[in-house]
DNA sequence: AGTATTTACGAACGCTCGCTATCTATACTG
DNA sequence: CAGTATAGATAGCGAGCGTTCGTAAATACT
């Protein structure tokens, strides 16, 4: 350890600061154009200061020059305005599932450059591995950024992540999957630093952008599996590395973990496949009801909802069930953390209002500070907007403090 | 206009930084003193800029020089040696309970300078104000500081309480307390910055500081009362101001909160007074047990420990029956936050290995990772140790101008 | 159409600060 | 009592920021 925390030096250091200080502030204000004036009024610094470190971050590439906006009618010489380049720095997200591969290039600004997307019944872990390279080189191509352009990448994959050996334990569905060293390959491929983390902490991640402001975020992921992402003003909680998997939460008195299985006990309480179950048993219980003329043999979670939604009394009840058997599990989470909001995301989020209000009405009754409730407005986008976006922060976490490096392209 | 994100600015600033550097690097050392040359070497600065912030701080009061050490019996001119001048901004850390007020003096590297507790058989909340009065004096007396020295001061209340008004929601044992602003009465007496939290915040701060380190920290607070508090990094987790109300996580599938009800479900479960009846209980049923030889009449909580360490099948059972009730309420905030430690303070915790092992027993069969559990080294100086920790924090956080940019999202 | 006004860019000057290098001070060693 | 090793003080240099003044480019007014 060279230097303490406040990295103190010469006059160098200092315009590396005020350097980084100009560039932050057009950050801040990305996409939006900035006048010179403007980053004056900003930063707080002088303004020769600042021309001296817009024409350096110019030279660098992080800034583009904007001519003057034949909108803006104001007196005077026209300002010139810049903004980031985002080409300077794009970033890749990545979102690897069992049936799904979807992969995501965005711009130093945020934007979305490409957003490509590849089904398939079921891969092999060799198999996904081809799969991710091809569809990592259409989204560039359609992005039109060379690989070698690429300044970080994120990939999302379910399961637990070791964030430093980018291991993945208990995973479903991929036989073979945990034996892969997912952030090798992409190593191999990219050039540039790549993180893996699981799905739903990046899910949370973008939700947590998306939403803006400080505060804590519960960010559920509600499908098959059950999962959720913990963001405290605007970083991802991560514990040991295990944080979120509220799919463990025992929901029986009787329950207990079983490391062997990949499932947990509320999971198979009210994961996707169980509302169906339960949705079916009831239609079998009650074959006049609306659930079971909806629903017929294969019956699925969507039927559940819809029937609820028509409020039908056999399926209002199993939905009253999977809430208070949900509400139950997260309740004491819910008080430990108090979150500004609960976010519930993935397939089973589609239910809409019939479940949401279930949940809250159980909710109220076992929490203090009642948190918002809230449905992910991201769908399925939200894990690789995820990834893009962890991409993005590690990008300026590493380029914010010593943008000296004068990449020339 | 502040000066907006990023603290850059022009070579006052930069002095200012590197003052900081030098201050933060002695902090660090605290109370260890530190020859120049140290400083030289930790700050990675030259020597003259280190000389010249020494002086400056030698100037300000915050250093104090030390002669040469006798101990040290090195070739050559001896080095001056300086340290943090305590007294330079000591701190004022107060406990204030139904029947205890607790007032801690520390200096500003963190010395105890004095402790003075008083008890009571329960005060009306006028009564309290004037005790608390009176013990601060006390204790500023015998640290020898003059009130108007205080830089910051931290009270810890009992009940939920509102970071930015001061107010304290949900308080027993203390009627009229919650309409106390124990905030401004004590502006009113010290003229420095006032902070109030929640006792078991700062218990978890002093505990997390004890331990030292990173990681995510889950200290519970177990006496008739149960409280946490979550720390993660070294900060504080507050949510919106209510987080780690465990006392009010439900046992029973049929639990709900009362909020009329100070107390919630399982403190009512397994409180210091629940585990008490329980033993009795137990006791009335099985007349010949140890535990009933042991506690008597009005058995006591630590009696019921004491049965179990004996290997009471009795006590055994009651001790197994409340760390099972215990670890299932706690298990689903283990999974969600995945703390690095568990840690158990406060009068329970005085139980020792026989209910520790039960619940470590219990939470492995609930959790994918296990944290290491443990009892507080600190006893029923927790709190105020707290206090006076996060006063501290609020003291350096505002004399060290901290450019360390925090890129939040 | 010409002039005044407004806004912004650009360059020169002075100031502060930190770094390098040198010199002086002090105590232990032989 | 000289030699040596370590630490503290001092002078010169360079880098960067801030202030001030002059200049360029557009609009508004007469």
């Amino acid at each position: 350890m060279s230097k303490g925390t406040v990295g103190g030096g010469g006059t160098t250091m200092l315009r590396r600061i005020n350097v980084a200080s100009v560039l932050d502030a057009v950050r801040r204000s990305a996409p939006a154009p900035l006048r010179v004036a403007e980053l004056v009024e900003r930063t707080g610094l002088a303004r020769p200061t600042v021309a001296q470190a817009v024409d350096e971050l110019l030279d660098a590439g992080w800034l583009q020059q904007h001519g003057p906006d034949s909108a803006d009618r104001s007196l005077g010489r026209p300002a010139i305005r810049v903004s980031l380049r985002g080409r300077a720095a794009p970033v890749l997200g990545l979102d690897v599932g069992p049936h799904r591969v979807t992969v995501g290039v965005s711009d130093l600004a945020g934007r979305k450059l490409s957003l490509v997307r590849r089904s398939g019944p079921g891969w092999s872990a060799q198999e996904l591995l081809g799969v991710i390279g091809e569809v990592i080189d259409e989204a560039l191509a359609e992005a039109e950024v060379p690989a070698e352009d690429v300044a970080a990448a994120v990939a999302a994959s379910p399961g637990i992540v070791d964030e430093h050996t980018g291991r993945v334990q208990l995973v479903p569905s991929v036989p073979g999957w945990s034996a892969v060293d997912l952030i090798k390959h992409l190593r191999g491929l990219l050039d540039c630093p790549v993180m893996l983390d699981n799905d739903a902490n990046l899910a949370a991640l973008a939700i947590a952008a998306a939403r803006g402001g400080t505060g804590t975020l519960l960010a559920v992921q509600w499908g098959e599996r059950l999962g959720a992402g913990i963001v405290i003003d605007g970083r991802l909680h991560r514990g040991t590395g295990a944080a979120g998997e509220i799919g463990f939460i025992a929901t029986d008195t009787d329950d207990v973990i079983n490391p062997e299985d990949s499932r947990g006990p509320l999971e198979r309480a009210v994961g996707s496949e169980a509302i169906a179950a339960l949705g079916r048993q009831a239609a079998l219980d009650n074959p006049k009801s609306r659930l079971a003329e909806l629903g017929g043999e294969q019956l699925d979670t969507a039927d559940v909802f819809a029937a609820a939604a028509e409020r039908d009394p056999v399926a209002q009840s199993v939905v009253q069930q999977v809430a208070r058997t949900f509400a139950r599990a997260l309740a004491p989470s819910v008080l430990v953390l108090d979150p500004t909001a609960v976010v519930i995301g993935g397939g089973v989020a589609r239910a809409g209002a019939v479940l949401l209000d279930a949940i809250s009405d159980q909710l109220r009754l076992l929490t203090l500070n009642h948190p918002k409730l809230e449905l992910s407005a991201l769908a399925e986008d939200a894990v690789v907007t995820g990834a893009m976006r962890m991409a993005l922060d590690e990008v300026w976490q590493r380029k914010l403090p010593t943008p000296a490096m004068t990449s020339t392209t």
